[in-house]
DNA sequence: CCCCTTTGCTCAAACGTTTCAGCAAAGGAG
DNA sequence: CTCCTTTGCTGAAACGTTTGAGCAAAGGGG
């Protein structure tokens, strides 16, 4: 064993040729099931290269082949941000799944810090060290995903772009699961004084929301109130403050994201408001554990892995040429628990 | 612009030698800060590179140079089991905040079913697509792990592996924090019949979480009362039925993970059994939404980006030649809530 | 004024693959 | 027996980079 830290010796085509007593050529061809190479001469190099333990170096190939069978998922936010949301680990887990079975590789890029939303798009893009990105939760004002949309590079955005008519997405339908949420609240339960905690207006996530949340208020639109957090607990927290210090009688918050709604849940426990006799609450996404908290949350299921799943799809089926066209949205469904004020579930 | 899909024209170092009327390697060496290069020409190199827009190719540069400037996380695990759980989330963020600090880039490599147990090592090792790996969650029996170690290549192993004593690797005081919670339900709270839903059993964590909880029991240790889960919330579930099925008056149970007590938290409301009046019920990991619950879940706390990010440091450092021994342990913060049966801090 | 060092660059090889053109041998048709 | 096709392989070039050797010019010491 040599001392060298990570000395391994690699086994190459040449030692295969070697071994096999024929060409580099033929063991590449071989191993590439070319027609062109002997029955025999091929299941002889396929069991002396299996034997011999030899793998071919990915950057060779990707040099040589201007292929590097790796996909990147590309986040505009910093590693913190990014992994602290549930929605992003149900993402990977499509993504990840589809990239497994076609056998591509994953590289995961993300931003060093807030400033140089440059970063993490140009690694991948220049480089050549992925095929092809999924960009997800980029703010509709970065103007980086319209650059790397128009480098002819195959991309596929997660999430609804309308300034990127073109782009190749894979979006729910914000808009619908918003209106559908709130008017549970003001239909089933007679509610009409709703607040709405936002998301970031730059994101389009939240002005989707926003917007169903508007029209699902109907004719009462007019009472409208809307408090912008940034998708954090400790924003949902702030805004549900700022909420009922503004309008005292409130009686039901539509938090854009569960997470703010958990701030929410604090922050109204801690006034002894209780959720949903006093004051109902939703939120939006449904990830891991909204079902646990006391009470149960009320919210709209996103199917991330499935966006995941089918970003992952088309980026493959783009890269080796069949042609994407378009927006693709899947449908969120509205999830009753319990804290809207509706009857626990058994 | 080019109508074929991924049509992007690369610049490359003789584009960039054309232009500056110099050759190839100036230009490497230039943009490689080189001291035999003169200033003037750097510099003019270095604006022309620049304006043209130019980034190395990733796979000659690591073919060239045998650094891929990118290391692996292998998660001998399913997409969906891996990045169901928060813990690796956690990790992620520690690993990803180290990487982009130091210019590296990460790949995920997970297993496509759990049959093999190959793939995800292989696919990394061999091809030479990470300069080293980080391998997260593997079985205590998994021979691949010790071939990996062995074979030279810089690894950096998450968790305690007694079996391969030379490893370097970065773990937590599980025993500790498991004794510590059990001895708080005992101890503080004079629970004397604690049951415990372990981990799967060939996973070093749920081992020591288990050692942890006898050594907690102290001399009333005979009555331990052990049931196994997959770390999974139904598994929870599942076992917290046998449990009560088995030993109806039990006053505590301790959960090896906070999924699983969850599981557990269901079962038991289930029942009517009201937690922590009726019993007890402990958890470890502290992620996300152990507060969040009701009552709030007693837990330990694993400090797992922190986990993630030395384990990236480290590697990163081994990598570089700086020498790493042995084990590092970080330690585990006992986190009480109410579901032990303390009052509820504000 | 000559020789030696330093400076600033160029040349060529190498990393491991893939792929295309080509060539020898074998087989088949006439 | 000759010519053409097919089969099965080899040789060489190319992908874009890094790097060590080498070379010309400039500078400095004697």
């Amino acid at each position: 064993m040599s001392g060298r830290v990570g000395g391994v010796k690699a086994v190459t085509l040449a030692d295969v040729a070697a071994a096999a007593g024929v060409s580099v050529s033929a063991v590449s061809m071989a191993l590439a099931d070319h027609p062109r190479i002997g029955a025999r001469t091929k299941e002889q190099i396929h069991s002396l290269a299996e034997q011999l333990g030899y793998v071919s170096n990915s950057a060779a190939r990707s040099l040589r082949s201007q292929r590097s069978g790796t996909i990147a998922l590309i986040v505009p936010n910093t590693g913190q941000h990014v992994f602290g949301h549930p929605y992003f680990m149900q993402l990977l887990v499509g993504v990840s799944e589809v990239l497994n079975a076609r056998g591509a590789s994953l590289l995961v890029s993300t931003n060093p810090d807030e400033r140089h939303g440059l970063v993490a798009y140009e690694r991948v893009l220049r480089s050549k060290a992925g095929d092809g990105a999924i960009v997800a939760s980029a703010a509709v004002d970065d103007v980086n995903v319209l650059r790397l949309v128009d480098s002819g590079l195959p991309v596929v955005l997660v999430g609804h772009y309308p300034a990127i008519a073109d782009a190749v997405s894979v979006a729910v339908t914000d808009v619908d699961g918003a209106r559908a949420v709130t008017e549970h609240l003001r239909v089933v339960h007679g509610l009409k004084d709703i607040a709405h905690i936002s998301g970031p207006m730059n994101h389009q996530t939240s002005i989707d929301r926003l917007a169903g949340f508007k029209a699902g208020l109907g004719r009462v639109a007019g009472k409208a109130l809307v408090v912008a957090g940034d998708f954090g607990e400790e924003s949902g927290r702030q805004a549900t403050k700022e909420l009922l210090d503004r309008r005292p009688g409130l009686q039901a918050i539509f938090a854009a994201n569960d997470e703010m709604a958990y701030g929410a849940l604090l922050e109204l426990r801690s006034r002894d408001l209780r959720v949903p006799t006093d004051i109902a609450l939703v939120g939006y996404d449904d990830f891991g554990v909204s079902r646990l908290t006391t009470p149960a949350l009320t919210t709209v299921s996103v199917p991330a892995s499935d966006v995941g799943r089918r970003a992952a799809t088309r980026l493959l089926d783009l890269i080796e040429g069949i042609a994407q066209h378009g927006q693709e949205t899947l449908p969120v469904t509205l999830t009753v628990r319990e804290s809207c004020g509706c009857p626990p579930s058994t």
